[in-house]
DNA sequence: CGTTGGCTTGAGAGGGCTCAAGGCCAGTGG
DNA sequence: CCACTGGCCTTGAGCCCTCTCAAGCCAACG
């Protein structure tokens, strides 16, 4: 299990892993299991680890005044899941995170993690991470503001197609930041052109 | 000029800074002024520089289909401007970037940037900034998809007064998403309230 | 075979947009 | 010193996109 995670750091690090630092990482990552909705983060607690998915779904939302769920994330294989921010900070969180799919990560605490940090490729893969994550962002909040509801969804459609594989519509819809039911219009008229 | 720089990249590092490398520091930054309305980068161009702002406000922005500007980033004082993304990855950036105000900047190219990378504390700051400006990105993206045009502008007002001082109505409403004019009739009727 | 979750469709409402006009103010040039 | 201009803010009317609420269908599952 731990497999996929030394080839992901190797992946995402100039950096070569020494055959010692492989089994520090190996050591101090504690595989769990989450069921279907299990929570991995509840909104006010702050985001005491981070997960590597090596199989299955997990996403991060917002809950507003009138119990709507507001997806932030969705990540799947091979992603990080946990708010960075808290996680960084020791802040409360306040978002939620819980597995969609029943799903097996790889988790570690800050403490932990920053008894890593005499391991190079493993901070520059957390740098590049970050960087990729704030790209990402920039990128959802250009469209969020300059794009309409359509727009959005084919770019999500390019971007991610196996999240429209993978998450049920009223998911997707919240990504996207718009009703189930606008979605549901969208798609169709998109089959009709 | 430098000496602004030097203190901002103290103030985000907790590795001190040693004689030799403030010098190089200041031997590397290069001052430019910027006039009013200015081009620092244009869509379709690499981002080559990135530019520290000791003085003036500058904006970075995407131009939709029907000419629309659309904000997204305000930078003042001891912000940095650029596109971290076309920067890092050498891509050409989708966004333009020109001086609101008249400004005075010190700007580092990549390469020069690369240059630098045995000084530790420039490596922290440059560290720490991608992090923040992704914890940014993210509660906008979340105010994006989650809040009405109001709660997002009472939001503004709380987290960046100055801009509401800095910046005329028109581009504050584009930096929340949405149009001057709506904008003007929301701050109507929060002062009846 | 009832329940639950997901998708669609319709009707009505509303938030925000578009287009247009008018007012205010500061800067500028005659 | 005044007229003119450009940038900015406001207000109105009509419209459109998206939301809300409600109902109905279908497939999966216990």
């Amino acid at each position: 299990m731990h497999e996929v995670l030394i080839q992901y750091i190797r992946a995402h690090s100039a950096t070569p892993l020494t055959e010692n630092e492989t089994e520090q990482i190996k050591s101090v990552f504690v595989p769990k299991k989450l069921r279907k909705r299990q929570y991995f983060l509840q909104a006010g607690e702050v985001c005491r680890s981070m997960a590597f998915i090596v199989k299955g779904a997990i996403r991060q939302y917002s809950v507003d005044a009138r119990g709507n769920e507001h997806i932030l994330r969705l990540c799947i294989e091979e992603w990080w899941a946990g708010d960075r921010e808290s996680f960084t900070m020791l802040t409360p969180s306040i978002y939620n995170i819980d597995a969609w799919e029943e799903s097996d990560v790889l988790t570690i605490t800050k403490t932990e993690m920053d008894g890593l940090s005499s391991i190079t490729s493993l901070n520059e893969m957390a740098r590049t991470l970050d960087q990729n994550q704030s790209f990402a962002y920039q990128k959802r909040l250009n469209a969020a503001i300059s794009y309409t509801a359509e727009k959005r969804y084919a770019e999500l459609e390019q971007t991610y197609p196996e999240f429209l594989q993978r998450f049920p519509q009223h998911i997707i819809a919240s990504y996207l930041g718009i009703t189930k039911e606008t979605l549901s219009r969208i798609r169709n008229q998109a089959v009709k052109k």
